[in-house]
DNA sequence: GACTTATACGTTGATATCAATGTAATTGAT
DNA sequence: ATCAATTACATTGATATCAACGTATAAGTC
């Protein structure tokens, strides 16, 4: 085997993986929106599973794990330094003993409301970065329908 | 403040937020190709960061992070499992002892060779659940591109 | 009602991620 | 040659991520 592994074949990989190409982009993104929303205290990640969690009737962990497309283990992680925070409160379901749901409590509504108008400002200038960003999301979420 | 953060707003951001969406595809794609590379013991971003690596000459953790659009101090902790298996040598660069160079080991060419055709069948299998994965490439590459 | 199966979570251990800080080496200005 | 500024990296501490395993609750079967 003196030759295992081609650079042609490495330089194939390197220009079309489209996981290598997604975890590039996502880096990317999740840093921008990260430093855009330092000044409200929370990281893109937060800000996306706190609105998640802004709905009329609280979602459990499992719901939420799977509208961010996590395991639910992550979702449990997650959550522990927005409760410590005391921006978002879980209670055991009263139905279904097994689950939990996960609230705002009035801060964590509050952030929210803080962090939107920083979401909406970068996300205006992230779009006018990108020649079609609709495009580009039909794309991540035809990957993300394949799970 | 009655209501500090409308549902409608809500619903706005999941459905718009590219990052969130681009977060969420990362997942999938990472998750569907650790399980195709676990037969040969490597994560998807194990397999990135080892085609990283397979160059004429090895490249420094800087211009790896650099690739890989990830903070060098995560490149560092990244190679720290594939040292440990054997798979990578990093070496002190002799023209700037300032820099250090990442290369593959025999071992980690062997596993690298191992895992391409895994590669390409899953992405095949992958490319074939896409409408069109050369426009969702191009536009990852866009985001990318504005780091 | 008892037993089996399925579901919803939590915990643990390993890896991944970044910002901030610190150290060593190089470069540039004088 | 000296000193300041820059560059390349490592370490630390916090969060993120998942698989595997374990526990508690519910649902289905008999």
């Amino acid at each position: 085997m003196s030759n295992p592994m081609p650079y042609q074949a490495t330089l194939h990989v390197r220009d079309h993986c489209l996981c290598l190409h997604a975890q590039r982009a996502a880096r990317v993104l999740a840093r921008r929106f990260d430093v855009a929303l330092a000044s409200v205290g929370l990281t893109s990640g937060q800000f996306s599973l706190l609105n998640g969690l802004n709905r009329p009737e609280p979602p459990t962990l499992g719901a939420v794990a799977q509208l961010l497309a996590m395991d639910r283990s992550t979702v449990t992680a997650n959550l522990k330094p927005l409760e410590r925070k005391g921006l978002v409160e879980t209670t055991t379901d009263a139905r279904d003993r097994r689950s939990r749901r996960a609230a705002l409590t009035d801060a964590g509504r509050a952030i929210l409301a803080e962090a939107l108008p920083i979401w909406t400002q970068e996300h205006a200038r992230l779009d006018a970065d990108l020649s079609d960003a609709s495009a580009l999301r039909s794309g991540l979420n035809e990957v993300t329908a394949t799970a």
